[in-house]
RNA sequence: GGCGCCAUCGUCAAGUGGUUAAGACACCGCCCUUUCACGGCGGGUUCGUGGGUUCAAAUCCCGCUGGCGUCACCA
């Protein structure tokens, strides 16, 4: 049994998109799940489109989702370089290999835009069958060419996908497509082929676009007479339009790219695991997968047809599940760059801070409008002081808060468990219920009525001197409304 | 436009001729509760459409419609 070798051939065109990496994922998946290896190959054969981080945009982007090549650049294996620049002189031999055998040809006609325009080839068919006189005089002249697949007029070619199918495409409908650029540098299309070949890939896991150049590439390996790997083509991540229709995904729908992601404060395991399940399924009702799971149990049977919808909000439920998982103190470490400036008091008590917000943000960047009340006492309504469900009454609140206000003024100890006992003493003397106690307290103290953690929390992390301040102002408000 | 691919709740999806058509997210309601969150319980005319085939169709076939992709010296 052939070894499963399957390979991630990104362009270095920009930064990692979601849908690549998702293909990255997967044949880094089926790779492990069969004990395979997992390439990455770099295919900059468009210089024109070169982007000059790119590279270890990819590289940094794999290495975080936790996906690892076995081969690649800077990595190295045997079959190197991974760099498809620097393997110019090994596709210029393969294409003269077959322009001897008679599958190619040079093409010594200028590319003709106009032509196109015209709804023609932009070329001349004839360089097609360019006798060896003529070839040799254009040679001679220092013409320059590129090199064109001949492709039969007639029949059909076929090849299998193991998502889709059987797939069947005639002949007639595929160009002579170039092989050797006019720069030297091969297409994509040929350079794949080679490449694919000579790294022993035994699955060629990439998105749908690339179905309709299938044809061309199996012609390619008939043409060698080498074997023909298994074809996995992908369906496309989608992203969700205003007006409800769905596009590829793009720019407009939001973060696009694994590293806006993360920066937006989502755990590069959470954005895996989602990413996993979108456009495959385990088959059974599991959802939260760690990578070695998922290395464990992948198949391509469980990979869709149908495209799938990047949908933010399960986004965010996974992550809040890992957020779950996570201990206080990880989530401190790693939430802390996004809370953004902290007041003396909150930066001390930070990790019990984490505590309350764990379990309470979905990202990372939602933390600092979740906090932000404990910096300044936002600008509230009086309103705000009524609570029915809690039967509190501003007549009520009148009374409840100078009794807390005077408890806790003379609080010798700052602590939570202080601070909660005194609290008890108060509702105890006041002979209301603890809600009712509570929603006056919470709205003195941070100005809304939804906070992170209860009043007990917000006391102690805003400290004796801001929490009377504030309880004070709330006395003051009240006195105004009644 | 030609060619190709795709079509199950709003979204991800299970399903491979006989099921009350799973589950998750989101949404709505209720419960619990020191708000929120967490947790618990419950809810929703979901198989695009028209024809076949069959005792029986979400499942098989054809047409239609819709979506997507591709027709480069880009990948």
């Amino acid at each position: 049994m052939v070894k499963v070798r399957t390979r991630f051939a990104p362009s270095p065109t920009g930064y990692m998109h979601i849908g690549n990496l998702r293909t990255a994922l997967y044949a880094y998946l089926f790779a492990k799940a069969k004990g395979g290896d997992f390439i990455l190959r770099i295919e900059d054969t468009d210089r024109a489109r070169y982007v000059a981080d790119a590279v270890d945009f990819i590289k940094d982007s794999l290495s975080a989702a936790h996906i690892v090549p076995d081969e690649g650049p800077d990595i190295g294996g045997e079959v190197g370089p991974y760099v498809q620049s620097e393997r110019q002189e090994i596709y210029r031999k393969y294409a003269e290999e077959l322009i001897e055998r008679g599958y190619a040809y040079r093409c010594f006609c200028a590319h003709d835009e106009s032509r196109e325009e015209k709804g023609f080839a932009g070329y001349d068919r004839r360089c097609r069958d360019l006798a060896p006189e003529e070839i040799e005089g254009h040679l001679a002249a220092g013409d320059s060419y590129v090199v064109r697949q001949k492709m039969p007029l007639t029949g059909t070619t076929s090849f299998t996908d193991v998502i889709h199918g059987n797939i069947v495409i005639q002949n007639s409908e595929i160009e002579d497509q170039v092989l050797i650029k006019r720069d030297g540098m091969p297409t994509y299309n040929f350079a794949n082929v080679v490449d694919d070949h000579l790294m022993g890939v035994t699955h060629i896991i990439r998105g749908t676009e690339f179905i309709t150049s299938t044809p061309k590439h199996v012609l390619l390996y008939e043409a060698f007479g080498w074997e023909m790997p298994a074809f996995v083509h992908l369906a496309p991540v989608m992203g969700k339009n205003e007006d409800g229709s769905v596009s590829k995904l793009s720019k407009r729908h939001g973060a696009t790219s694994f590293a806006e992601l993360t920066g937006m404060g989502y755990l590069p395991e959470a954005i895996t695991n989602y990413v996993a399940l979108l456009g495959w399924s385990p088959k059974s009702n599991q959802e939260l997968f760690t990578m070695e799971e998922l290395k464990a149990i992948f198949t391509l049977e469980g990979l869709s047809k149908s495209p799938a919808v990047f949908d933010y909000a399960k986004l965010d439920w996974f992550n809040g599940e890992y957020f779950k998982k996570m201990t206080d103190f990880d989530f401190s470490k790693l939430a802390r760059p996004f809370a953004g400036e902290l007041t003396e008091e909150l930066d001390k008590k930070w990790l019990y801070l984490c505590g309350l917000l764990r379990t309470r943000v979905a990202r990372f960047n939602q933390i600092p409008e979740q906090i932000a009340f404990f910096r300044e006492l936002p600008a509230y309504e009086a309103e705000l002081f009524i609570n029915k469900r809690n039967k509190v009454t501003p007549e009520l609140a009148g009374t409840i808060l100078p009794a807390a206000l005077t408890a806790l003024e003379s609080l010798p100890d700052w602590t939570p468990y202080a601070i909660d006992s005194t609290m008890q003493g108060v509702v105890l003397r006041s002979g209301q219920k603890l809600g009712t106690v509570m929603w006056p307290l919470r709205v003195a103290l941070s100005g809304q009525k939804v906070t992170p953690g209860g009043v007990t929390e917000l006391l102690y992390l805003l400290g004796q001197e801001e929490s009377v301040k504030r309880l004070e102002k709330g006395i003051a408000k009240l006195k105004e409304m009644v």
